[in-house]
DNA sequence: ATGGGTATCCCATAAAAGGGGGATATTGGC
DNA sequence: GCCAATATCCCCCTTTTATGGGATACCCAT
């Protein structure tokens, strides 16, 4: 069973070329191909589609607001983003809305159809300078203090739950020991960061 | 000028056959294979690597601990994960160490160059299930900032200065004002963050 | 004058911290 | 191979801190 395909791009030249693309290829069909997403929820109900391909600059109506919109509709329908934006704003803001990937449309014909597949079968394609992006976007402790570093493993992992939240109970059930050997670990941490209190650790751990 | 590749893997079998498919790869060359990683940082300097291939459950220490110090003290060394673990807790505090990229280890041989040439040039390469975590992180980060925004000024005082670590009695001398006020404060956070605990309230706050 | 923000106090229990103690296993260095 | 160091695990006790539930009062603005 081929993979559903919708298409929303406004430029006339590469939307045909989308569409001739995706409706060529053995494992896709193409359900619709649109030149605003004014309508997408409707059009999407009435096509039924697996993948919906967006663009972002979209007349009207932007694009990632679409996508939001579609996410809590369709929740099932997997969104990829092709642009050829690679801004930070608007790469976070659409992965925030729901979209499951994000392409550059510099992207290759062939990479498209490994994309769309690949979207389908519960990956995240992404442009590599996107996929640095978002993996840059995670909290980086480059000026942190060495002290972590003399944590154990376990005592990371330990420290770890903490930062989430866990109470003592918590993380000895989520590691499966007693809640005195968390408290073992935790007096460990506390001496090598040099903390007396489960707040002033995570806040070391988060600085 | 091919690739230098330094490889951090304890399972014999597979760090010899991670090696031999390394150094046969035209684009790489194999500089050091190790089954831990207590002196990596020693090891990065003698062998001056472009890509670290890093396993995560390696004896003695964590793989996950060497990525952050090879991070901080050679920033321009690409740190690709490469394991069997696909857990969120891994995955993200691998990715927040400082890792560049996250491979399963059933990743097919080809792919793990492709991966190596593609971290080397600024990609992040993921497996797509990883990927997929990754991405579906972003919705939880950013889309809870309202409750932070009932928030009276005070309120966000008292936050702050918990979020530094300090105890009732601290805040309460910062503020020039009773550890029972300072209580009142507190018990209005939790209502409006939903939560029950400082850390729990400041996990929120440095959401 | 009603309601929200700030401030203070009381009572109770729960959780965390600080101080001991000990057991086992792995490992790094000799 | 052996020893010392470390990591991991478990238990005791006491004190401190934190949480949850009340109540009261003042100021200020709508």
């Amino acid at each position: 069973m081929p993979i559903r395909v919708l298409i929303y791009e406004d430029n006339v030249p590469l939307r045909e070329a989308l569409s001739a693309l995706v409706d060529d290829a053995d494992e896709c069909t193409l359900v619709g191909a649109y030149g605003d997403c004014l309508r997408a929820n409707d059009q999407t109900y009435q096509h039924q589609p697996d993948v919906v391909l967006m663009d972002i600059d979209l007349p009207g109506r932007d694009g990632i607001q679409a996508v939001s919109s579609l996410h809590r509709e369709f929740p099932a329908v997997e969104v990829l983003m092709l642009t050829v934006f690679d801004d930070d704003d608007r790469v976070f803001r659409a992965l925030c809305a729901g979209a499951s990937g994000y392409l550059l449309k510099q992207t290759p014909p062939t990479q498209l159809i490994d994309a769309i597949q690949s979207v389908y079968a519960g990956g995240a394609p992404m442009s590599p300078s996107i996929a640095r992006k978002v993996i840059q976007s995670f909290p980086s402790k480059v000026g942190q203090s060495a002290d972590l570093d003399q944590l154990t493993s376990r005592e990371s992992q330990v420290l770890y739950y903490l930062a989430q939240g866990m109470s003592y109970k918590l993380v000895a059930a989520e590691l499966g020991v007693g809640i005195e050997t968390v408290r073992t670990h935790i007096k460990r941490i506390y001496e090598k960061l040099h903390v007396h209190s489960v707040v002033e650790a995570v806040s070391k751990y988060r600085s």
